[in-house]
DNA sequence: TGTTTTTCTTGACTTAAATCAGTGTTTTTA
DNA sequence: TAAAAACACTGATTTAAGTCAAGAAAAACA
């Protein structure tokens, strides 16, 4: 009985209550479906949480068999993959209530690797246990398409960010992404922690470490954010935005002439 | 009962063959599940086949409602992203067996558009029609996952190469990239036709035309491939290998010194 | 708690690819 | 089938971001 617990509850277990999907916080994050209580009993019974893993450790490694999913319940990790020349592209970050792994689906292994960047607890759905379950509950795999697309979604707007945007706009991009993430979460959309190196930064945004830190101070300089370390905050919102590409309202200016 | 065909048939009638899934010689690329006769049947009464989408129509445009996924029965169409201030970011080119239209799970409209590259013909899948038989047909949505999984994978893939890797090696990535795919599809991996331009190719790598145009220019030159146009022969696969990054022998050479 | 190691920042210099400008070549369509 | 339009190639020049080098600050460690 112990030992185990369901999907709503582990991240409910992250602020000292007892580890049941029916009383987790990040529940309406997580998997948001309307399960009904029966099937979060099953779902309780197939989640395993192991101990926490430490930063630096792997949760799991590009080529290991796929066997499971993973919902973070505390902490952060990164993921990434590794060309077989050996460059290592950081394809995310990811938050607590969000599921890691789901790509493993498009073969027998993994296709990534999973880090963490801090003292990290998860959710383990063992993927024998969710197939069954999914044919059970009928919301559940369609909840997890809805998961894979917005990741695909995301990659995307990466794409994009990548291949059409200056150094200064990609990271204007980043700091409003993780902001909106935060937020969502229920924390401070203007003042957070970078669990993230300046490296995984600049990795992610395929820069250079020195360009990253030369805007970052930069940016303070204009007085669009202020750091103290890896604590952001963001002072300028509507000017990290306007950077970062949003509809601004001074772009449309020179169209025909 | 015309009009009408399954997955696996409509590939067939690209050939000439009667329109029917279960006769489909695409089969394996498009949805590679073991499928009972009887699955086979619901699965052809589910698909439209609609008249064939020109060259630059759209099979569907960001932010129309998801209500399909498309497999591609013959020809090409590109999909591509546009951010607020405009910018297109191409994010794919799909050929022949290839399903689109995926990433519309993440929400209830298509977050990218797609559009033909040539005269065109596809299968739909008219979603309310999909969902009902991944209820009745246990192996099809776990395709589908399988297929997004995979497309997962290959965005990010790309993201390292756009972050990563400079023109030349993303130019010989992209070619041998479509070579593989056309190989799979039983057509000559050594020449075949380039469907998209030059700018939608320089689009797709994040680079400019003008730099698409050399490299052209200099791989030929270095008898890497031959051109006429948008046909392309692959002359020296190895080099181009070894350019795209392959675990190349005379790499690991200046590791510790 | 001091020392080692890693991470971050800054400056000087280089470079790969973008931009600008113009010409040649297909493809479209009228 | 001729004109227009879109697409492809080449050269000259600029520039954003990378690389190299070195010191400062934080973290990890012992």
């Amino acid at each position: 009985m112990t030992g185990e617990q369901n999907i709503v509850d582990f991240i409910a277990s992250s602020r000292g209550n007892k580890t049941h999907c029916s009383t987790c916080s990040l529940s309406s994050l997580c998997l948001p479906i309307a399960l009904e209580s029966s099937d979060l009993d099953a779902l309780d019974k197939v989640i395993k949480r192991g101990r926490p893993i430490q930063k630096g450790e792997l949760l799991f490694k590009q080529g290991d068999p796929f066997n499971a999913v993973y919902a973070i319940r505390t902490g952060a990790v990164k993921t990434f993959t590794v060309a077989p020349s050996g460059e290592e592209q950081i394809t995310g970050f990811n938050l607590a209530s969000e599921l890691v792994g789901l790509s493993g689906y498009s073969q027998d292994t993994y296709p990534l690797s999973a880090k963490a960047l801090e003292t990290t607890t998860v959710c383990e759905l063992p993927l024998d246990k969710l197939e069954t379950l999914c044919d059970e509950i009928p919301g559940l795999r369609k909840q997890l398409m809805k998961n894979m697309g917005g990741e695909i979604r995301q990659d995307q707007q990466m794409m994009l960010q990548l291949s059409k945007r200056s150094a200064d706009e990609r990271l204007a991009y980043f700091l409003l992404e993780l902001s909106g993430r935060f937020e969502r979460r229920g924390f401070s959309a203007k003042a957070f922690r970078l669990s993230m190196s300046r490296v995984d930064i600049s990795n992610y945004l395929g820069l250079a470490v020195e360009t990253v830190s030369r805007i970052f101070t930069r940016f303070q300089k204009s007085e669009l954010i202020a750091t103290e370390g890896k604590e952001v905050s963001l002072v300028n919102v509507n000017g990290l935005s306007e950077l970062a590409g949003n509809p601004a309202i001074n772009e449309e200016c020179n169209a025909a002439h």
